[in-house]
DNA sequence: TCTTCTGTAACCAATATAGTTACAGTTGGA
DNA sequence: TCCAACTGTAACTATATTGGTTACAGAAGA
């Protein structure tokens, strides 16, 4: 339904910053573990400071940073910072006034698309930074990121194509 | 979010097939009604159909009804009929698989996703098709579609214009 | 002042959905 | 047996959103 990986890639930034600690994150090097352009990182960062949840500081040696502790930081921050509507839309264009159902149907969707979007905040209200980053891999938390940087990149193939539970699909074919 | 009106398209063609009983609608006036062309009728008909919500009749006299009772429809068979993925996607591109966080985003995201549409799915699964049809004005109920037609179509103008509570856009602008 | 950052504009590419035309095939009835 | 009225579907275009890229102004530390 969604073409969008905004809220997937606001969660992957966020959760680089509290696993890199006090420690200002560069848009390159969050880029890179997103495997994005920096630019793209910028832009969503920005957005993210708007919502009060990173700071950034600009010219030599800066960087962005939480704004808050990871445990202060809900998913439904992160969800309301960065999709700007609803789960579903409503008729691209409006239905036919004349018609008994088309005139009414609006108003029964908007009823339906509201208990949706509830149910979403409800969920993503209940799981906070700091939960996502302690359900990633303690394995590895021996490489954390440090002043160097976020890892070292050698190459960017593979990575996460497990389809859902559901079968619908999340990810798109990797990079060609 | 969404870019997809196909759920709120999918349920007004329903609820229209609901309204006219047993009365088989040609998808030339649920079209009217929809304020949208035949033909796009007539696919998400055929997606319809494939998910046995709808039967449909070739030929002359011929036209589209529910394949079962209303209160037997649930707005998430509609929902799974009509929209291929959930409800956010992942990262366009894999991330970086030698940074620590980006090897393991995704199974935690795809966790949080999965209790994302799980919740959405119950509230669908809540809601028959009956009582969406219930839930229209019952006012209006006297122009009830009989065989001549869904409505009288004078003109296309004005329509569902009304943001939701959360303020999130979920109708696009007015025909221009 | 130089270097290294962010912020942001401008543009292009990729993707998904919707709209349109056209036509083959089916069906009921004159 | 033909005709008119439907559905099913291919092919193409239009539109919107998101993401990727280049470029550059401005901030800030050394």
């Amino acid at each position: 339904m969604s073409t969008s990986s905004r809220f997937a890639v606001a969660v992957h930034v966020l959760t680089l910053m509290a696993w890199a600690d006090e420690e200002p994150l560069k848009s390159e090097h969050v880029a890179e573990s997103v495997n994005t352009n920096p630019v793209v990182i910028r832009r969503m960062l920005c957005e993210l400071a708007e919502s009060k949840l990173v700071v950034s500081q600009t010219g030599s040696m800066g960087g962005s940073r939480l704004a808050r502790q990871p445990e202060e930081i809900t998913l439904l921050d992160i969800y309301q910072a960065v999709e700007s509507r609803g789960v579903f839309s409503l008729h691209r264009h409006p239905p036919n006034p004349d018609c008994p159902v088309g005139v009414n149907i609006g108003t029964v969707l908007n009823d339906v698309l509201d208990e949706v979007d509830s149910a979403v905040e409800s969920v993503l209200a209940n799981i906070t930074l700091r939960e996502a980053v302690g359900r990633l891999k303690p394995c590895v938390r021996t490489v954390a990121a440090k002043s160097a940087g976020v890892a070292g990149v050698k190459n960017l193939s593979a990575g996460v194509g497990a389809k859902r539970k559901n079968g619908k699909e999340h990810t798109l074919a990797a990079r060609n």
